[in-house]
RNA sequence: GGGAGUUUAGCUCAGCUGGGAGAGCAUCUGCCUUACAAGCAGAGGGUCACAGGUUCGAGCCCUGUAACUCCCACCA
């Protein structure tokens, strides 16, 4: 152990961590394969963000699946990441469109389509790599040579494959309807991509004249420029008011076209005018109106939210312009009634934040009605189990009510859709392979310009990713896979959809659990995000105070999928941790002269050792039980616990004596004892904090060549030693109880005094003389069974099973004792009264489990004798003058 | 409008199937005790949002109320 006594004073985590990854990953350790004498255990992970920036949602992410998948791998599963390492779609195109615009002035139209992809690809090239670096440097054990799901000839393949299915069972199909446009990104979005937004706006009260009468209705709309799409008037049926005008003609203001006043029973009598616009072209509403009453459909906007020509002399002018120069000229001519503000949601791009226009539009669908169906059953049945179990509520909710996906988009980044339509007789094919001529008519062919929403193909990964459709080694292998991590914001866009697309292609689910985190907030309370410039980058935190702190700070301080403050003063907390776990390690080396790393000989252990191991035998249990649970931060703060209290507070204190006294006999039983628990304490904390653990598991004897790839510990029945706990806990108490006595008076452990222990159990106590001598300062210890000769103004302090009497008369102040003396009393009293309401409660004793009763029984007992003690001390110390 | 979540110490949060309220940080006191001052030994601090109910027993289960947060939803 030549170099530990060489290792730093300070946990330096740059010193370290590089070196200990790159050896990693070279050695192969996160090298996942077919291995049939294993089973598999397989994460899907999602993409790393388009901005190729780690931001700290993601390190989340990274960090809880990591933890995992070493947990999983040190107990000898076979484990794979299923990775994304390319986001095919909107996103990616805005960055670079952005980019473009920004820097050069250009659109992807200036471009054209060939050149633009060439951007994107180098674009990808260089934020793609570059995330994956700073992926590593959280740890992040991901296998990320398999970089599979890009946007070749794989992937491709497995959409269109998809694609052609769905056609062809006829749960995919091409329509008109409307859709949400977003004018900004020039393209359409499916329902889960548009944000809704409580908006301040107006609601215009209009005139809308009767046609040869005097007569006009008002309608009242949020929307004025979407007049011009106007094809009707509808009123409710029943509507006393309106009965009278049904069927009669209206002149369209600021246009020359006519249209009807109609019945419908969707307008509500109670709202605004009671007489609604129907525009059906851009709005949802009035679309299925429209279809009702055979109206015709008016596109007015452009597709970047101007005017077309239907805006006469507006037209050209953008939606906002239009409407207020339309609005100046209403008032003018007395048609605008009153402007009446408003609040209403407004529909916004989840991407870029520009508010959305229904419009109507030719695009692809996907049925989802018997898709979701089965979605619904395996979560219901509890065959894809969400942790926490509430979200399945909220998948069920949006599976259950769940409109068709619409999933082309007007893009060109993306798997283009594989629908080609012939130049002559307009037929459309659907086809895996690229077409030439129309297979009805022999006709030219074009292919379908709009690509996929990304989700379509991402909702593929799970099996796509492992080769899909082809029957690859693989696949048969890996899938089902067994977890999906990710954040709850996500269910719809992803979770649910990998959960269709998994039953529906592959007839299996694609994972056995959801484990959904919740989203890292800012130590306000917000959402990170770069608007607000409020974002923390992970890469700094490691930078400072290295991975596993940070990977502490995440996997701790909070339930599974609750959203989390981000505090620095968390980070230090962690950091202090692996500071402590540093010097504990330190100390341990420093005392080291075995070579080896094994238990003692039974009949080798003492006390203190029993009881050690003991407490890290249930640590053990607790660890594993909880990481089966996906409770990753309840299993991470009992090690903490156990870490920083049992192993460093108290054993290392404990064992000092035995150490340091080169003659002791049972000083290579502390050494072996030792040298165990903290490995194996190193190997239980390795999935949290991989690389401290790692450079210490390598400094301590220690067999195989990584604790990566080292066995993780198991409960043993040979650890447990009950009765010595007990004792050990005795003896503790007594410990503490002294040197709280002694902290209320202020002694400084300088001062060390005589201890006298007086007990009905001596056996115990005299194991334990040394501790006190150590740390409870004592400059000798008495243990004995009876109170003889103990001077009456001795400090005394009674414990379970035993009275300390501490003969330091000078500083007891018979007034300040007598006082406390009192105030224990009471305080016992009380506990007395507490525990024996219960136990003279009949109804307590018949139906409380027979344990509960026990323990409170004992606890009876020994407050009792507590007190006995108390009073006795009381009067002996009033006795004295 | 529907659904979900939160409400526990000054702050941020744990508290798993009901059995004497916990951690970290902050505060106060005393310590350079030969691994660690990024530390050690102590202390103070809580009507577990409120009101009912079930139970021998409720922070936990049930009902209702209030405040905050999030998601979903086509009311022009």
């Amino acid at each position: 152990m030549e170099d530990a006594k060489n290792i730093a004073k300070n946990y330096d985590p740059q010193s370290f961590e590089d070196k200990l990854y790159n050896e990693w990953v070279t050695k192969g350790y996160f090298h996942a394969e077919v291995n049939k004498d294993k089973k598999p255990f397989t994460i899907v992970i999602p993409p790393p963000n388009v901005t190729g920036q780690l931001h700290m949602g993601h390190a989340l992410d990274e960090t809880l699946q990591d933890i995992l998948i070493r947990y999983k791998r040190m107990q000898g599963y076979e484990t794979l990441w299923v990775p994304g390492t390319d986001h095919a779609g909107i996103a990616t195109q805005i960055k670079v469109e952005e980019d473009m615009r920004e820097n050069e002035g250009l659109t992807r139209y200036d471009l054209g389509r060939e050149k633009f992809l060439e951007r994107v690809w180098a674009w990808k090239e260089k934020f793609g790599s570059r995330i994956i670096n700073q992926l590593k440097k959280i740890g992040s054990s991901c296998d990320w040579d398999r970089e599979r799901f890009t946007m070749d000839e794989g992937c491709s393949k497995a959409v269109r494959e998809v694609f052609v299915n769905l056609y062809n069972k006829g749960l995919i199909y091409q329509g008109a309807r409307i859709i949400n446009w977003c004018p900004k990104c020039i393209t359409a979005l499916s329902d889960a991509e548009v944000e809704h937004v409580e908006h301040e706006g107006n609601f215009w009260h209009i005139k809308y004249p009767v046609k040869d009468s005097d007569e006009y209705v008002i309608i009242a709309t949020t929307r004025p420029e979407t007049l011009f799409g106007d094809t009707a008037v509808a009123v409710n049926p029943e509507d006393e008011r309106y009965k009278g005008i049904i069927g009669k003609t209206l002149l369209l203001p600021l246009t020359d076209r006519e249209i009807p006043v109609i019945a419908d029973e969707y307008v509500d009598k109670e709202f605004g005018t009671g007489c609604v616009k129907i525009t059906p072209a851009h709005d949802p509403n009035d679309f299925e109106v429209g279809l009702r009453h055979d109206l015709e459909r008016i596109k007015v906007l452009n597709d970047d939210a101007t005017m077309n020509s239907y805006a006469g002399k507006y037209e050209g002018m953008d939606r906002y312009e239009c409407r207020k120069k339309m609005l100046e000229d209403l008032d003018a001519m007395g048609l605008l009634v009153k402007t009446e503000p408003h609040s209403h949601n407004v529909g916004q791009c989840y991407r870029c934040g520009t508010t959305v226009e229904p419009i109507i539009s030719k695009q692809w669908f996907v049925k989802m009605k018997p898709l979701a169906e089965p979605a619904i059953d395996v979560v219901k049945n509890g065959d894809i189990k969400f942790v926490p179990e509430r979200f399945s509520k909220t998948y069920m909710n949006w599976m259950e009510g769940v409109f068709d996906w619409c999933i082309s988009r007007q893009l060109w980044w993306g798997h283009r859709i594989p629908a080609f339509y012939c130049d002559k007789c307009g037929h459309t094919t659907v086809s895996k392979e690229n077409i030439e001529v129309c297979p009805e008519c022999g006709g030219s062919v074009h292919q379908d310009e709009d690509v996929l929403d990304t989700w379509f193909s991402s909702a593929l990964w799970p099996f796509s990713t492992l080769g899909w459709p082809e029957k690859t080694e693989e696949l048969e292998y890996f899938y089902p896979t067994s977890v999906l991590v990710t954040g709850y914001d996500i269910i719809f866009f992803w979770v649910a959809r990998m959960i269709f697309s998994g039953l529906e292609h592959t007839g299996k689910k694609p994972f056995d659990h959801v484990f959904l985190h919740g989203l890292v907030r800012d130590s306000q309370g917000r959402k990170m995000s770069k608007s607000l410039g409020n974002g923390i980058d992970p890469l700094k935190i490691i930078e400072q105070y290295g991975a596993d702190a940070l990977r502490f700070t995440l996997a701790t301080g909070n339930a599974p999928g609750n959203d989390m403050r981000f505090y620095i003063e968390r980070v230090e907390a962690g950091r202090n941790f692996a500071n402590k776990i540093w010097n504990a390690s330190r100390f341990t080396m420093m005392n080291l002269e075995i070579t080896e790393n094994k238990l003692p000989d039974m009949s080798e252990l003492q006390l203190e050792d029993k009881w050690i191991l003991s407490r890290y035998n249930k640590i053990v249990r607790i660890v594993t039980d909880n990481l089966d649970k996906f409770e990753l931060g309840v299993a991470l703060s009992n090690l903490y616990d156990f870490i920083w209290e049992c192993f460093c507070d108290w054993y290392i204190e404990l064992v000092k004596p035995r150490l340091f006294d080169k003659e002791n006999p049972t000083g290579k039983a502390a050494q072996y004892v030792l040298t165990y628990v903290l490995s194996h304490t190193m190997q239980l904390l390795h999935p949290f904090m991989p690389f401290i653990t790692e450079e210490i598991w390598l400094h301590l004897p220690h067999e195989g060549e990584s604790i990566v790839i080292s066995h993780f510990p198991e409960y043993s029945e040979e650890l447990v030693f009950e009765e010595e706990e007990k004792a050990m806990t005795l003896i503790m108490d007594a410990i503490s109880a002294v040197r709280n006595r002694r902290a209320e008076m202020n002694v400084p452990p300088s001062k060390k005094a005589k201890t006298i222990i007086v007990t009905p159990k001596p056996e115990i106590f005299e194991k334990g003389v040394a501790f006190f001598e150590k740390l409870a300062s004592a400059s000798e210890v008495e243990v004995r069974a009876d109170k003889r000769d103990i001077p009456a103004n001795a400090v005394n302090i009674v414990v379970a099973d035993a009275e300390i009497y501490l003969p330091m008369s000078e500083l007891v102040d018979k007034d300040k004792e007598l006082a406390r003396l009192n105030a224990e009393k009471k305080k016992l009293e009380g506990e007395i009264k507490r525990v024996e309401g219960k136990l003279n409660n009949a109804g307590f004793v018949a139906k409380a489990p027979q344990k509960v009763v026990d323990e409170e029984r004992a606890k009876g007992e020994k407050y009792k004798s507590m007190l006995e003690k108390v009073i006795e001390n009381i009067r002996s110390m009033e006795q004295l003058s």
